[in-house]
RNA sequence: GCCCGCUUGGUGGAAUUGGUAGACACAAGGGACUUAAAAUCCCUCGGCCCGAAAGGGCUGUGCCGGUUCGAGUCCGGCAGCGGGCACCA
């Protein structure tokens, strides 16, 4: 038996698939298009089995579409602008340019040892100023179609490192490198106005039924539209209005205190006079920006000393608060508290002692003993204490309060979203200059096309705080395109979504003069499948779908919709390891010892295994890729990634896996050897009958093959490899015993040669999507003249995937008594009067009437007595 | 805190979407082959109970309740774990 050498052999095919240039898609073409995209890689460093895995999933789909006569597009590019080039800058003295573009190398090697079918010609690197130069153009264009803004707008401030701060970076309300108390900052930042497309955004997801339930309810809640009211209290003493939003006008009777965010222009002003206040709004700025933690800590208010007056009542005066979870973001950045029936009003009002008075009574109940405990009572029922909206339900006392508001100028009905325009301006280096230029005289003036790209300067450092383009000596000193006065270039990048918002239109079209080609993007666009983590379910999703909406505004792309198709992969997990002292290990770290349990290799000290949770470096619990491809190869990898855990669950990384399905591999080599003496020629033609023992391969071959593109269709890749297993174990059931060696099939061999070569061929071209390597060299093997990749996807013959009995299960009063092998889709009465003469149901029915049969055909038969 | 998921043997999971729970694999145990090891092959494998065995009974899909002839699957409640929360990508 010849071995089956890895890494010699994946080479090989790795090398003729390049050759053939077998993977780059074609511009034109008769056959129809399919494009497959996974989420592009941040060059970090290493490949991680994340990749592996999301890659692993891509690849199978687009060698499977390949096969079924697809011209499939199937590129990759790198996502280099961010964060950590600009912190190993600081930490290493490297320049993030170097750092990405050496990352980027590397990646691409480990990436290509996978044997992945990229398309190549097409690779992009968002750095390059190939590409971000037609961002900046597509920039110029959605500021001119206004979608582009510039506001005031809150940051995260190291006070000492003189810099914004990332959510991440803040830990515990410190800076994660100086360790200074963080601020909240006032800076001129641009948005792009998603909240113009917070609609087309939210009606579009209906549409979108090939992405999954949960994304999209996700982007759903995230959008957030709510129907509700405008309420512009008066306040006492004072001229302006107080303009509050609230979804549950129906309950304004049962307000009891009106709160504004910290951040409102009206706490600002009263606390310019009022120095304790002034310590409120600071303690709450010291939170920073992020929801999450500002949502966790303890709800607290300043009363103001202001009365807002009640709309219905302006004798009715309402203390208004400063609250720490009022969100200048959302709605008026005001609120009106009504304690009965919000919960978090309810904790406030508690704390601050204001009154508790019910305006909805829950139905069946009395009205006149229904009092609030610990509880709000968020549901429908009847308006109670209300004046003109008593007896009312909820819904048409919104209407009616409304309708009230309206008439007497004191509020209006409105529509607001929990979406907020997205702020794109970073004060970093690495990432896409904004092309605008600041001028004294003559304001924001947006950099001629003609002068793009706006370059980063390659000679920065980073030895000192703050943003390396601010304290360049030169860069951000220009005239004014506009009056030729000195002017002052922006210096904030783009965040660097903006770059993964659109990459997916570039590849169709990498080397364009402009950011698309026309003719291109519409051939490809939009992306059929796109695979990818579910933390991008809601950001990176959801900008994506604003740019292709400003994109098609702006000419560039024809599509709203950029992802027809979504997957989202669950995490790759691993167990975490940790030695006496509590220190992390990596898993190369541990060892196996004589009595089984896990010791360090270094000193054989003993150690801790803790549970498993996603790979990731701070635990230590990673593999690197590199190293499984080396010792298994890519295959193997690329098979444990598949088999056993569904792609949309997290997949827990063992060892044992690994070595299972490098087993398989061999097992298959083996058993491809073991059949080829045995097997009928290649192309031998068809025999005119088969005995039963060809007859039983034939069937289990086309089974496999109709389940095998079922489960592939329907990314449900386990149980295409469970569907493997049972094919293998069946021809090796075939094979092994008694099967001559070196005997060459006759005719008198009932067709067996031949089926086996069906069965073989079949099973080359099914595995080839998940072991593209083992696959090409079977089929080579099998003595094919051309390439695997080349050749067509097997079709199965209904006729021979149907049994003619199924097994039915007969159940008495739904518990199972019996099984019965019956015809196909045998009568319901003949079905149930075999059942009912089955002895062992006779036993279970014993002589009770029976009231009910129920009969599912080809499934079960359920008797009731 | 808010939004969204997930939970099935020792383990990963399967179950034709309301119809035989545990396919397939891993681990473990036993056996064959071998001077030995590795590799390979065969057998057993949710729990409890009856039986010498063949076989049979009960129970079982995180927990509590409901709908149904029938629930892992649908509904209500609870618990645990995970993802996201707008400057990580």
């Amino acid at each position: 038996m010849s071995r089956y050498n890895v890494k010699e052999t994946e080479r090989k095919w790795q090398r003729l698939w390049a050759e053939h240039r077998c993977f780059e898609a074609e511009t034109q073409s008769d056959r129809p298009k399919y494009y497959v995209l996974e989420m592009f890689p941040y060059p970090s460093g290493r490949i991680h089995m994340g990749h592996v895995r999301n890659y692993t999933l891509g690849d199978v789909v687009a060698r499977f579409k390949r096969a079924r006569g697809f011209n499939v597009l199937h590129p990759m590019g790198w996502d280099a602008f961010g964060l950590p080039a600009e912190n190993a800058a600081i930490a290493q003295g490297v320049h993030p340019g170097s750092w990405t573009y050496e990352n980027i190398a590397v990646m691409r090697d480990q990436l290509k040892a996978m044997g992945l079918s990229l398309d190549w010609s097409r690779e992009i690197a968002t750095c390059h100023p190939e590409y971000y130069r037609h961002e900046q153009r597509m920039f110029l264009e959605f500021l001119e179609a206004g979608l582009v803004y510039r506001k005031e707008s809150w940051v995260n401030w190291d006070p000492v490192d003189q810099t914004v701060l990332a959510n991440e970076q803040v830990i515990d309300g410190r800076g994660w490198r100086s360790g200074a108390p963080v601020e909240k900052r006032q800076l001129a930042q641009w948005f792009f106005r998603i909240t113009a497309f917070a609609d087309s955004l939210l009606e579009s997801l209906n549409g979108l039924d090939r992405w999954p339930a949960k994304v999209r309810l996700m982007q759903e809640k995230w959008i957030g539209r709510s129907e509700g009211a405008r309420v512009l209290f008066k306040l006492k003493g004072r001229d302006e209005r107080l303009e509050v939003f609230t979804t549950r006008p129906d309950t304004l009777f049962g307000a009891s205190f009106c709160a504004i965010s910290p951040d409102h222009p009206l706490a600002a002003e009263l606390a310019a006079a009022n120095p304790e206040l002034q310590a409120f709004i600071a303690e709450c700025r010291r939170l920073g920006t992020s929801e999450a933690v500002l949502e966790t800590v303890e709800k607290k208010g300043f009363d103001t000393g202001i009365k807002a007056l009640h709309p219905f009542d302006p004798a009715w005066e309402l203390p208004v608060y400063v609250a720490n979870f009022v969100l200048m973001e959302y709605g008026a950045g005001a609120i009106f508290g009504c304690p009965a029936h919000d919960q978090r009003d309810l904790d406030f009002a508690r704390k601050y002692s204001l009154p508790v008075t019910p305006v909805v009574a829950p139905p069946n109940v009395d009205p006149a003993g229904f009092t609030i405990g610990d509880e709000a009572y968020t549901g429908d029922g009847v308006i109670i204490n209300s004046d003109f909206l008593d007896g009312l339900g909820v819904a048409k006392a919104k209407r009616a309060a409304i309708e009230r508001l309206e008439a007497a100028g004191e509020g209006e009905g409105t529509v607001a979203y929990r979406l907020r325009d997205w702020g794109v301006s970073r004060q970093r280096y690495w990432g896409c200059p904004i092309p605008v230029i600041h001028c004294a005289d003559c304001g924001t003036v947006p950099v001629p096309v003609d002068d793009l790209p706006v370059l980063l300067p390659e000679d920065v450092t980073f030895d000192r705080p703050g943003n390396p383009l601010e304290h360049h000596p030169s860069w951000k000193h220009v005239n004014c395109p506009r009056c030729s006065e000195p002017a002052r270039r922006e210096t904030d990048t783009f965040d660097t979504f903006v770059e993964s918002s659109w990459y997916f239109a570039r590849f169709c079209s990498p080397r364009a003069e402009t950011p698309t080609d026309r003719a291109e993007v519409d051939y490809w666009m939009p992306v059929d499948q796109y695979i990818g983590g579910v933390e991008h379910a809601v950001l990176h999703l959801l900008y994506s779908r604003f740019f292709s909406r400003a994109m098609k505004l702006c000419g560039y792309i024809d599509v709203e919709e950029p992802f027809a198709g979504l997957f989202t992969q669950g995490m790759v997990c691993h167990e975490t390891y940790c030695d006496p002292s509590g220190a992390w290990l990596f898993p190369s770290e541990v060892a196996k010892a004589a009595d089984g349990d896990l010791v360090t290799v270094e000193g054989a000290k003993p150690v801790t295994v803790g549970r498993s949770e996603k790979m990731s470096k701070s635990r230590k619990n990673v593999v690197d890729p590199t190293q499984i491809i080396d010792r298994y190869g890519a295959d193997t990898a690329r098979w444990f990634m598949l088999s056993d855990s569904p792609p949309d669950r997290d997949l827990e990384w063992t060892e044992a896996g690994v070595d299972g399905a490098w087993r398989f591999t061999q097992r298959l080599w083996r058993l491809i050897t073991a059949a080829t003496p045995i097997m009928a020629p290649a192309g031998a033609p068809m025999p005119s009958a088969f005995g039963e023992p060809a007859m039983a391969i034939r069937r289990t071959t086309h089974k496999t093959i109709a389940g095998v593109t079922d489960d592939i269709e329907s990314f449900h890749f386990n149980r295409a490899v469970a569907r493997f297993y049972e094919f293998t174990n069946a021809l090796s059931g075939v094979i092994s015993p008694g099967q001559g060696q070196g005997q060459s099939p006759g005719n008198a061999d009932g067709g067996l040669g031949w089926a086996l070569r069906e069965a073989f061929e079949a099973l080359a071209r099914l595995v080839g999507p998940m072991m593209p390597h083992l696959a090409e060299e079977i089929w080579q093997t099998l003595g094919q003249d051309g390439l695997l990749v080349d050749a067509p996807w097997p079709d199965s013959d209904a006729t021979l995937t149907v049994e003619a009995t199924t097994t039915i299960a007969v159940q008495v009063n739904g518990k199972l008594r019996a099984t019965l092998d019956l015809p196909r889709d045998m009568p319901a009465d003949a079905a149930e009067a075999a059942a009912l003469a089955d002895p062992a149901v006779q036993k279970a029915v014993d002589g009770k009437t029976v009231r009910k049969v129920i009969v599912v055909p080809n499934r079960v038969i359920n008797v009731v007595v």
